[in-house]
DNA sequence: AAATCTGATGGTATCGATACCATTGCCACA
DNA sequence: TGTGGCAATGGTATCGATACCATCAGATTT
């Protein structure tokens, strides 16, 4: 015995003396049965155990049930939540998630896409918003409903959760200047295709040129180290190489602040006193009880719930949604 | 038109004068057609944008190229750089990811089990050890190929790749006993269907028992708190209350280790000179750059990439798998 | 009493691929 | 010259469900 034997549609249907659609509906549509009948089928489908093959039920249904997600890592934690929100929302609604990843390469991108379009998914959601064109003519080709995530493209392809990164880039920068902070720099890793990062530089620097204070301070982290950690604490060396009357910097994400503040303790710089610093992502360990890091917190659960809630709704697939959910600036102990 | 219409192997056939069959060996067994007619077909397929409608050929092949995995939750980071190795590894060898999660518990588990075997999947990938009777029942009569993952079962289903969660703690245990600790106490976060915890703690235990050092004091970390740095600091604080003259602590893992490092310096505890702290997990905030934490490590991309392996090679398929991939005690500056 | 409706059920075609076997043409070898 | 083998290709049945339409009994309407 190579292959395991399904108990199939059919099996069920007999042991049930009903025919195969019968128990079909018990399934789908189980009030257009009488009771009588449908408490005799679900009786023998738990007795035999059956499983309805989903992947014969999307072929003849034209769908499938299944959405596919394209996230560019799954080590950062943003982006993990952002999964589980998805894959609890889909759940409820009975579907389901298929995973892939393209760390943050373009190219990698489009051939996910087209493996993810192999499985008919009636929807599809992309956290990256840099696409080639061939992804684009693809998708438009398809017709798979696509929601974009966490960046607010220029250019949307359909549906658009997220938030603008160059507003929070800029919201924290204002609230450093405001906080009397003269010398701020920015530590970034200018990894290819994350325009996130990107924005975020941008909006620190245009909040810097609005208000005066001149001369930004773009230092881009060594990616040759293999945590963002590490690269905060030497990026963070840089700068203050740079600018020895540093005041503030504002880190790219939590786990580059992090490393930040170590490297400032390292030095016996004093935090917030003679050194303000950032963060961006509203990871657990920025917490209180942990590094008490002020940061920029963003609702990643949330963009995964809203994101499933469009794709399984027919009704609010029908228009383009761009839902702009925000951030949070949470002010704690680093500034 | 309401529905996109997919471009099917006959339109390909049809242009390019051959039968659908040849369409589909071009796809899947190109040696076996020729050169030229090979090309033509090719061609084809590009200049109509087909992409082969994958539930289809699960339906006809009885192989759909899928592999279902199921994690406990997703925000532990543990959990992503083992789903970053199977996605991988799956990815390589033309497999796909259908991911779902259980928060760590058993009923959720079952229900989802249902669920990804009516995908049909080529194989599945269990995170947890602990399974209800009708899990068991129903991946039994299925017969789909089962790794489970990350603790080494009493009882495996099918296969195993894992490491020794129990010898973790014990070894972890040991080295503070050796390191001179008298007064050590393990914090831990006890949810429901969480076994790997457990097994750490009973390591810690049986190391303390051995040593006759005498009394072991096991904390309960407090589930209200929202994250495990606070259930850290927490059982950090309730330990020290219990044991005034407590000199190490166990930290389930490294969010919980941190959230006690913190406890610790708020009350003016140096580390490691009055208190030894050690974590579980290899987080990239334990590295050097950031807490420096001292931790056990877990090759948790490598656990994703064997169980990959193991489901996706028909050979290693036959036998049953038990792979321990071990684990590394990292001194750093804690303890 | 005939016509109409409604709820419950079944039959058959169909979705888009692959499996399996058949066919064709060509070459080599006895 | 005939036979066997092989490479290339095609035809048809099939996978397990759902869509669509048909049927039929019994209730309701006129």
């Amino acid at each position: 015995m190579d292959k395991p034997k399904w108990v199939t549609m059919k099996d069920v249907a007999d042991r049930a003396n009903v025919g195969k659609i019968t128990v079909s509906r018990v399934i789908r549509t189980p009030e257009k049965v009488s009771q009588e009948t449908r408490r005799r089928v679900e009786d023998v489908i738990r007795e035999l155990g059956y499983v309805p093959d989903e992947t014969a039920g999307a072929l003849s249904s034209n769908r499938s049930r299944v959405i596919g997600a394209l996230v560019s890592t799954l080590s950062d934690s943003v982006f993990a939540s952002t999964i589980e929100g998805l894959s609890r929302t889909l759940r409820q609604s009975g579907y389901e998630l298929l995973l892939s990843k393209t760390d943050y390469e373009p190219e990698l991108e489009t051939a996910a896409i087209r493996t993810l379009l192999g499985r008919r998914p009636d929807g599809l959601v992309l956290s990256s918003t840099d696409h080639t064109d061939s992804a684009l003519k693809l998708l438009a080709s398809s017709g798979v409903p696509v929601v974009e995530i966490w960046q607010l493209p220029d250019h949307p392809i359909d549906h658009v959760v997220g938030f603008s990164n160059y507003h929070a880039g800029r919201t924290v920068t204002d609230y450093l200047i405001q906080s009397s902070r003269q010398r701020i720099a920015f530590i970034g890793t200018s990894r290819a295709g994350d325009r996130r990062g990107k924005r975020r530089a941008e909006g620190y620097r245009d909040a810097l040129m609005n208000s005066g204070l001149g001369e930004a301070l773009y230092i881009d982290g060594d990616l040759s180290f293999s945590s963002d950690a590490d690269i905060g604490a030497s990026g963070f060396a840089q700068a203050l190489t740079r600018w020895p009357d540093l005041d503030a910097v504002v880190c790219v994400s939590d786990p580059v602040a992090m490393g930040a503040i170590c490297e400032a303790s390292r030095r016996g710089i004093q935090i917030p006193g003679q050194m303000a610093i950032t963060g961006f992502g509203g990871l657990e360990l920025a917490r209180e009880s942990a590094l008490n890091l002020t940061t920029i917190e963003f609702p990643g659960q949330k963009i995964g719930k809203v994101a499933a809630e469009i794709l399984v709704d027919p009704e609010q697939n029908e228009r383009k949604n761009i839902v702009d959910l925000g951030f949070n600036l949470v002010r704690r102990g680093t500034a």
